[in-house]
RNA sequence: GGCCUCGUCGCCAAGUGGUAAGGCAACGGUUUGCAAAACCGUCAUUCCCCGGUUCGAAUCCGGGCGAGGCCUCCA
């Protein structure tokens, strides 16, 4: 097996990941100002970054992975003061809608969610650090950093700091020292959240919460910083400046971006008015699915919905590129119910190996060669897009297997037909972990009887059609008029659950049922 | 204006020097009482265009065209 490589761009390059099996990883990813109900671009790192964190864990390493919660800035208060409401208050609701739609898109490796307002007494020490460093300097109650005395300012971008000055369209406060100096501290206007500190009265800015959480929870250097790419700049850069300047170390070993949603031609934001919001996207496409559209593509591209307009009340339900999603991750689904049908276990019950192995042998080579192939993608900078085709072919494999041992039908189903598709469905399951697909349709929450009432109606219905159409396969002559009229009853049976949105499927040993 | 990406089948997308994965859609077939699902087959001699380097380029270099991001809050 090849090592792991990971695109860093800092280097710009790929480069071998820096820590071995076995050993730590810590992981820092930006997480959201809590203002707004998330839309689906605010998915995009934390379901890229738990894929990172569930492959780093099979490969044999410990990762603590911490997202912070900026409850506190600009944004907020103007958006509490809109809708009549703290900013403690609207933060509290939005974090609550945050953790939702991790929830929903299977995103669980987070180890902690520092929020911003708990941490004030960290960011005023770091402060004090660079003023005491000469890094920063304070000016009538605010606190900026001196992009000047920091050599190496603009290394991750790639910005010469005279030419950022150039094209500055920054107005420039008459209280910095150089034009890209920015704000550690700011002073607090009257009716502002603010906490007391040795330049009085005020709150932090943007960039110092993730350098004092970072240190704070993880160290002064970290194995990975992740973020949206919109964030390189101003955010990281400036925060790897203060943080390298406060400890003297090397802030993040490798720095990932992940690429941005469009929508069509443009990208997915509030001030084109595009955004979809992923509670209303979950109203027509499962968190998984939409899981998966997101790993379909590599982590550094651009990821595209497709051309569509929410405000167009022509458009469809969904976006295509979520459309299409929803209908390939299908498969998925598909296949573990085969699995079910064909072996009586439970898919979601099987256990399967947590960790890579080397060298593992299999019934049949060819998965073998999958299971090496997926490996490959993911060590190549955790191209997710290409595992997931491999996962496609495994499918495709496994299905052809099912239908050459006539798995469906118990009387013909050969024995070691059936073994091999176990243990080729069983190590489907295993990759589909290591991007968090579990290849299921949420459960319908808190259905309860009525659940129990549908699935009792199905079965009659079932039956009752299936009566008829044994009577009718009885009628042996071709266009027997009773025949026919059997037929027709169990056809309008079956059309009219259609239009009801449930589709019966009749295989060898017996008649299924599913929505949608 | 400065910095930086990207342009692969109708759509999405992997592939970054060795002769084009995969998904959706479409078409033909197998299966089925008919369907659904599944499977088989067809579907890019070609990777925006023009040059160059190389035995060999979608992949490297130069130029052009097109799209996007960042430089201001942004995942």
């Amino acid at each position: 097996m090849p090592a792991l490589q990971v695109y860093s761009t800092l280097s710009r390059k790929k480069e071998p990941f820096p820590k071995k099996p076995g050993e730590q990883v810590t992981m820092y990813v930006c997480g959201p100002t809590v203002y707004k109900p998330s839309h689906v671009g605010h998915m995009v790192g934390p379901v890229v970054f738990d894929a990172v964190k569930r492959y780093l864990v099979y490969l044999g390493y410990s990762v603590k992975w911490l997202v912070n919660i900026t409850d506190v800035d600009d944004k907020l208060i103007h958006r509490a003061n809109e809708a009549k409401t703290t900013v403690k208050e609207l933060a509290e609701r939005m974090t609550a809608d945050y953790f939702d739609c991790l929830k929903k898109l299977n995103v669980t490796g987070i180890d902690a969610f520092p929020k911003a307002t708990e941490h004030i007494g960290d960011m005023i020490t770091t402060i004090d650090g660079l003023i005491k460093k000469g890094f920063a300097y304070p000016a009538e109650g605010d606190v900026y950093f001196n992009v000047s005395k920091d050599d190496d300012y603009g290394k991750l971008c790639g910005f010469d700091p005279e030419a950022l000055e150039a094209g500055s369209r920054i107005e420039v406060s008459g209280r910095k020292k150089n034009p890209g100096d920015f704000a550690l501290w700011k002073k607090a206007k009257p009716g502002e959240p603010a906490w007391d500190s040795p330049w009085g009265q005020g709150r932090p800015g943007w960039h110092i919460e993730c350098t004092s959480m970072a240190q704070r929870h993880l160290g002064d250097t970290i194995d990975i910083h992740g973020g949206g790419l919109d964030l390189r700049f101003p955010h990281h850069e400036n925060e790897l400046a203060q943080s390298e300047s406060a400890s003297g170390k090397p802030f993040a070993r490798v720095w990932m971006h992940n690429g941005l949603l469009k929508m069509g031609s443009g990208k997915m934001a509030g001030s084109v008015g595009n955004v979809l919001n992923v509670a209303d996207a979950l109203k027509h496409v499962s968190g998984e699915a939409l899981r998966f559209f997101i790993l379909n593509t590599h982590y550094r591209s651009p990821i595209d919905l497709g051309e569509w307009d929410p405000r167009d009340p022509k458009s469809p339900t969904l976006p295509p590129g979520l459309e299409n999603a929803k209908k390939a991750h299908e498969a998925f689904v598909r296949l573990s119910e085969r699995f079910d049908r064909v072996t009586g276990k439970k898919f979601h019950e099987v256990a399967v190996p947590g960790r890579a192995e080397d060298g593992r042998k299999f019934l049949l080579p060819e998965f073998g060669e999958k299971y090496t192939r997926f490996r490959e993608f993911m060590d190549d900078d955790f191209n997710t897009g290409g595992a997931v085709g491999v996962l496609f072919e495994l499918i495709t494999s496994l299905n052809r297997l099912a239908d050459g041992a006539k798995l469906e039908d118990p009387a013909k189903a050969d024995a070691n037909g059936k073994a091999a598709f176990e243990e080729g469905t069983t190590l489907a399951k295993e990759l589909g972990q290591i991007l968090g697909l579990f290849f299921e349709l949420p459960k319908a929450d808190a259905l309860g009887d009525d659940d129990k009432i549908v699935g009792g109606l199905m079965q009659l219905v079932i039956e009752l059609r299936n009566n008829l159409r044994a009577e009718a396969k009885k009628i042996t002559t071709k266009d027997d008029p009773a025949k026919k009229m059997l037929f027709g009853q169990t056809d309008i049976i079956r059309t009219r659950l259609t239009e009801l949105g449930i589709t019966l499927e009749d295989r060898p040993a017996g008649t299924t049922w599913r929505v949608g």
